[in-house]
DNA sequence: TGCCATGTTAAACT
DNA sequence: GAGTTTAACATGGC
């Protein structure tokens, strides 16, 4: 599921225990789930590819990292790995194999809200002051960072690359600040039609260059490699995306 | 069937 | 210490 705009969805189906109170919290996290029953969940909050469940003084981070998935309402799936359920008056919300931290509500003054693409507050000046101060970074890097573009995952790392027509090892500091701008831009542009795809469930059909052959323009054969510190798999074009 | 992958963290290395 | 590599987690699709 997990890049950013898959749980901003995860966002929307939550949304209706806004302002309920937790009856029964059940799961294997590894804290002290009685903490939350009788706690009212007064605002769901993301950040990037993160899921904070706010209650007075303290939150629930949930990360579905590369295999999590939830669960609103219906029968708990008897033989898995229930991290989290909670129970609202107005159903159940299940989280199954991701990382749930309880933290304190302080936490969350530490987090640079503004580097969150798809946030209202998204800072695009900011992210392009911390590419420039990284310059030796390469794009690849750059776009899979959470801390300045967070919420961006592999899916959207290569569709972004394929749509500036840029190859993903190229440097940061090589490109021309008008495809630096473009990457930035397009960081944001893509999500939001990640988004739009992923709730028509046609995502897939539309991926240009990600775990695709053949590359759509020109037809040649696609690179599929692993690039960058990040070591993470790149789909591109050879003749189509130009190396800075 | 076996491999790979929408991700992150922490331990174990150099 | 800094930087890099590896393991762990654990599921579903091809």
């Amino acid at each position: 599921m997990p890049e950013g705009p898959s749980i901003l969805l995860m966002k929307e189906d939550l949304q209706k225990f806004a302002g309920k109170k937790v009856i029964l919290a059940v799961g294997n996290a590894k804290f002290d789930r009685d903490l939350l029953v009788g706690k009212t969940l007064k605002e769901i909050r993301l950040y990037g590819k993160q899921t904070y469940l706010i209650f007075d003084e303290i939150n629930v981070r949930i990360h579905l990292l590369m295999f999590g998935s939830y669960e609103i309402d219906g029968q708990m799936k008897p033989d898995s790995n229930l991290r989290l359920g909670l129970s609202f008056k107005n159903g159940k919300a299940f989280f199954y194999t991701c990382s749930v931290k309880l933290l304190p509500n302080d936490f969350l003054k530490s987090i640079d809200w503004e580097a969150d693409v798809m946030s209202d507050i998204w800072n695009p000046e900011k992210a392009e002051a911390k590419l420039r101060s990284n310059p030796e970074m390469m794009v690849c890097d750059a776009l899979m960072n959470q801390d300045i573009f967070s919420g961006v995952g592999n899916i959207i790392k290569n569709e972004v690359l394929f749509r500036i027509a840029v190859q993903p090892e190229s440097l940061v500091g090589d490109l021309p600040p008008e495809k630096l701008n473009e990457l930035i831009s397009e960081a944001r542009n893509y999500s939001f039609d990640f988004l739009k795809w992923k709730r028509e469930n046609t995502l897939k059909r539309h991926w240009k260059a990600h775990h695709q052959k053949n590359c759509p323009q020109c037809g040649k054969p696609l690179i599929s490699k692993i690039t960058g510190k990040s070591k993470r798999r790149s789909f591109y074009c050879e003749a189509d995306q130009k190396l800075y």
